[in-house]
DNA sequence: CAGGAAAATGTTTACGAACACATTAAATTA
DNA sequence: TAATTTAATGTGTTCGTAAACATTTTCCTG
């Protein structure tokens, strides 16, 4: 009935020991005789024990620093929210001792990323969390980290053989999964459907890659090859005239095009190029709740956006760490974000407000 | 540069007065000159302090006993994920002194709330969580908790005017009207359009009324009264053969139907009934990912469930109290959950599993 | 088997805030 | 103005844990 909560103190009086063998017990320090350890853990198991996480972080007053290597938002402003993600969770977790430093690269640029990793690895941080976009480049640092015993996060873009502390992010199979589904359900006449991978390469970039095969893989086991014609093209921006013209030829020579399926958070684009074209009944799913996007959704002109949750990227990712490194407590390795579908009608619900707080159950 | 931690300690020293004091400001205890107050809460103010939320936890070492007020989850099993995520909160909690206590009723029986309503009065919680299914019988209950200086949060129904702590929800008008775009959404054609009330009274649940409003409202904002045509049905299932009867009567007279919006969370009753008969062509959209619903969206016979988050929606409430009397935390006094469009492709991040999430923005 | 290192275990203080209690200063009364 | 009340302020302990520090026990070596 009295659901008393056990304490240090406890254990130690049933063990007959002092707090101080306890202590060492349950934090591995050693010194501590076999037969004692095993007494008491015993004990702790018996009397269901559970560590006061406050007392915890209280007493040992640590401050632990946390890098976070990150994409320039000022280059592309898709990594603006994850930033602030990071600062969010930063201001929540300061009271646990948790400091955030930050070490933004370009990316598109190698060596940028480079010489940002390696000063953040110069100074041996507590954690690190980062998105690994350059996937060789990327790899060596990880087996440093590993040397050293930092745990490091990924989000954003998954590599599942550096053995992460955690991965957060999408599942970007799924998501293209989900998008064949979105346009299935709102065309259901045959017709054509595009396939867009704006500014990336996707040589380059596997998560794209992921997206298109979900997608596919989507009208293949409807069965719906036949009903469906998927076309698909790699548009850069770097140069407009040629953008326009790539998009314009598809579009002209597709009459029956019905929905166009972009893989980025690019859709506002294509979006803008339509309403230019007064071309009204092409549907447009894409990802990603930017500014230009939301404009676009909330005209119509983009019927839905999958959420990747970006801010949440961030602050989960610091959350994790925080978990681990603060309270040490089991973080799992994977951790997919909702697939969130929004569109204007429920976009309200999803775009930021400062005040937001993230719970975790 | 130095982002030093400020504590009780240092404003003392700046103020020359002692800690105990500094204490006293904060909390608003008197026994301090004016002249001191002023100036310590001028040094508060300067050096920016932010109570150390764990520390003060520690500190005042307090009990807090919670009292939930929720409908049997046995007699309906809606009631099941708000019960669960409360327990989750508890578990999570317990750790900041929060114990909560459930007081279950009949949702059926008016009297069985009052009664456990009054138990609950009886026994002074520190707060009070509840779902206040019964209007008319819960205003005199809100008036004694005010009085007696008793927080209490509402979830799931609101009542505005009895100026709860908060309260978490959804928004029902908007989800009508989100429901009312992914039916147009999957049915670009004219045809006819069902909203079912399934085993509540509308006249006594105004939610539903405002979720049919929101859903009319989508089609004639958009003016697509012209190419929709609206139909409502109220049906109950506990006469079976009554229900059978007036469902397929509103099918057989209504060869152009096109889609179900079911009000309630019995969506999957009309997609059993699809299915006996071998109508494959009617979308249905309903509510909450229950069990029943969740089987029938697998299958494709449900297109969309919207999701309220009942889980999310007990874990909130519990976590607000928790905001509220352990921290001292100013908690928003309106908390709209978002409105998550769940599909086949997307439900296995929003569903239950013992480590879901939950995420607010 | 003395002497000392190493291992095992015990004790104390600190963390930051809350609160009970103690003390001092100011105001009131006799 | 001394005595007493009351307001204002200061001090010390507590919460549960971590970690530094202190002590005791065990083991090994010469």
């Amino acid at each position: 009935m009295k659901n008393k909560i056990v304490r240090i103190k406890d254990i130690a009086e049933k063990a007959k020991v002092s707090t101080g063998t306890v202590d060492r017990v349950l934090h591995k320090r050693g010194r501590v005789s076999k037969k004692v350890e095993e007494k008491v853990l015993k004990i702790i198991e018996e009397m269901d024990y559970e560590p006061n996480l406050m007392a915890r972080a209280l007493g040992s007053n640590k401050i632990y620093q946390i890098a976070a290597l990150i994409p320039d938002h000022e280059i592309d402003s898709y990594w603006y929210a994850p930033k602030a993600g990071i600062e969010k969770a930063e201001k929540d977790l300061k009271q646990y001792g948790i400091i955030v430093q930050q070490y933004v690269f370009d990316p598109y640029d190698v060596d940028s990323f480079i010489s940002k990793a390696s000063k953040l690895t110069n100074d041996k941080p507590d954690g690190i969390i980062l998105s690994p976009i350059f996937y060789r480049e990327t790899l060596p640092f990880f087996e440093k980290w590993k040397a050293a015993e930092i745990p490091f996060v990924l989000f954003n873009t998954q590599i599942a053989e550096c053995e992460p502390l955690s991965y957060i992010g999408q599942d970007s199979y799924q998501s293209g999964f989900l998008a064949g589904k979105l346009i299935h359900y709102g065309q259901p006449d045959s017709c054509s459907v595009l396939i867009a991978h704006i500014d990336e390469e996707t040589s380059n970039a596997a998560h794209l890659l992921k997206k298109e095969q979900g997608f596919r893989n989507y009208f293949s086991q409807n069965n719906l090859d036949h009903q469906y014609k998927i076309l698909r093209v790699e548009l850069n921006r770097s140069n407009a005239a040629v953008f326009m013209k790539q998009l314009g030829d598809v579009i002209d020579s597709t009459p029956d095009l019905g929905s166009i399926f972009v893989t980025t958070s690019k859709a506002h684009e294509i979006a803008k190029y339509l309403e230019q074209r007064y071309i009204k009944h092409i549907k447009i799913i894409g990802y990603d709740l930017l500014p230009p996007n939301l404009y676009f959704l909330n005209k119509g002109t983009i019927s839905f956006l999958i959420n990747q949750n970006p801010k949440g990227q961030g602050y989960w990712g610091i959350y994790q760490l925080t978990d681990s490194l603060v309270f040490k407590k089991e973080v799992p390795i994977i951790k997919y974000l909702p697939l969130d579908i929004v569109t204007k009608e429920n976009v309200n619900y999803y775009v930021d407000d400062e005040d937001v707080v993230y719970l975790d159950i």
